[in-house]
DNA sequence: TCTCCTAGTGAACATTCGGAGAACAAGCAA
DNA sequence: TTGCTTGTTCTCCGAATGTTCACTAGGAGA
């Protein structure tokens, strides 16, 4: 999947974030990979953006994040390393070798339903709900059932369980979980406009919601969806 | 499935994948199995392609990627089963606090893209989905990766994994697989009158289809359903 | 607000590498 | 025979890489 540089890219770019937790500069990587100018390292981020193994945000110094490893056994052989490396080493919960189901889930809060009118946070979890890891990228998750239909046209309906990744920045066009003047959460599509943020639902029968850059918090962003047929 | 070069092939590009990360050029696989030209390789990669066993770019560079392995238990063992799951992510969360294993999970297979003009037993499949566990009801689940948009109203999605238990009947309705003379499967709604069986798109650009009562066999019904959004 | 500096963007050029595919032939099984 | 896999040669063109240079967006500070 990945040619020699793309992929001593992208091992450059996870060793970093394992380290310092920061994403290197272009001329870093420059440095890293032995060229002479950035552009190079300019277009090899980009193939690794095409190819999906990073996501990064426009315009933005450092804003590289890495959504996949390589497929490969050193980096399979490595990762406890890295578990041990980026994490504190007193979560041990990485030894499950072959544990085969116990590898592909991952068990994440459950905060309750949003567009409730009650900032999430306040329902810290009781309860966790069992999510295959395929549906997750990396960082931290929680759930919301989903409340109403303001976004059904985007097929998020009523009683979804919404699988949201923690982060407070999205991008244009991403379906996020956006607190609405540290009071009501909802879900609904991230868009900026002259300064001003507007919250765009999926259903023709709302209006779009537009608000001053400090009325929204963007409390994470929608990485997958479950739902239940009775 | 698979003839003596392509399986050659197949297990050189997977251990290449292995042992770098990256995979093979056409001119490294054409040594590989001595070979005068890279002709014989293209034409072994595009039979692995159609046979659903590796995914690959377009004119890209050593853009490969296995999807699956060939019927070889020593092999199979050691890939999750996730990493046929056509989209990224084989490398999921690779360590963070909030990952842990979870017991209520059941592993059900996942037997290929539906609307795909194949009846699905044709797809009897290799690898397996992790669901969790209060999503399905009692009986025995397979999933199913949607294509096309005809159920798009139901808030069903083009890439969306559909949960389906296996049945034979179904109640009026109900959203089922159905295989249409036995060719074609596809996930509709179940409607039955004047002795004859309606299957209802949920997208007013699709007709209705009524057939005769011998010529649909409900395979299963729907009974979640997974996304993930990138 | 304005100005400056840095990091990121991307056009342009050259070189080498890699993939697409037509055309022809041989071996083999139904 | 017919159909399929395989082997081979050859050609064409696009991708990947390295480099230079100029430009732009954002953030920091005056």
């Amino acid at each position: 999947m990945l040619t020699r540089k793309q992929h001593e890219l992208l091992r450059f770019i996870q060793t970093r974030l394992d380290e310092s937790g920061i994403s290197p500069s272009f001329e870093e990587m420059k440095e890293a990979l032995d060229l002479k100018s950035k552009s190079g390292v300019h277009r090899l981020i980009s193939a690794l953006e095409e190819r999906g193994f990073i996501r990064r945000l426009p315009n933005r110094a450092r804003a590289l994040e890495v959504l996949r490893q390589p497929d490969d056994a050193s980096l399979r052989a490595t990762r406890p390393a890295m578990a041990a490396n980026s994490n504190d080493q007193s979560a041990p919960a990485t030894s499950h070798p072959a544990a085969q189901p116990a590898n592909d889930v991952i068990e994440i809060p459950l905060h309750g339903r949003i567009a409730a009118g009650v900032p999430i946070e306040a329902l810290e979890g009781q309860s966790t709900l069992p999510v295959p890891a395929a549906l997750l990228g990396t960082g931290e998750h929680y759930a919301l059932e989903v409340s109403g239909d303001s976004m059904i046209e985007a097929g998020i309906l009523d009683g979804d369980f919404a699988l949201v990744k923690r982060t407070s920045s999205a991008r244009d066009g991403e379906i996020v979980v956006a607190l609405v003047r540290g009071e009501e959460a909802t879900l609904k599509y991230l868009r900026r406009e002259a300064g001003m943020v507007r919250l765009d639902p999926a259903n023709a029968a709302y209006e779009p919601q537009i608000y001053g850059p400090d009325e929204v918090e963007v409390q994470g962003k929608l990485a997958g969806l479950l739902r239940r047929y009775h």
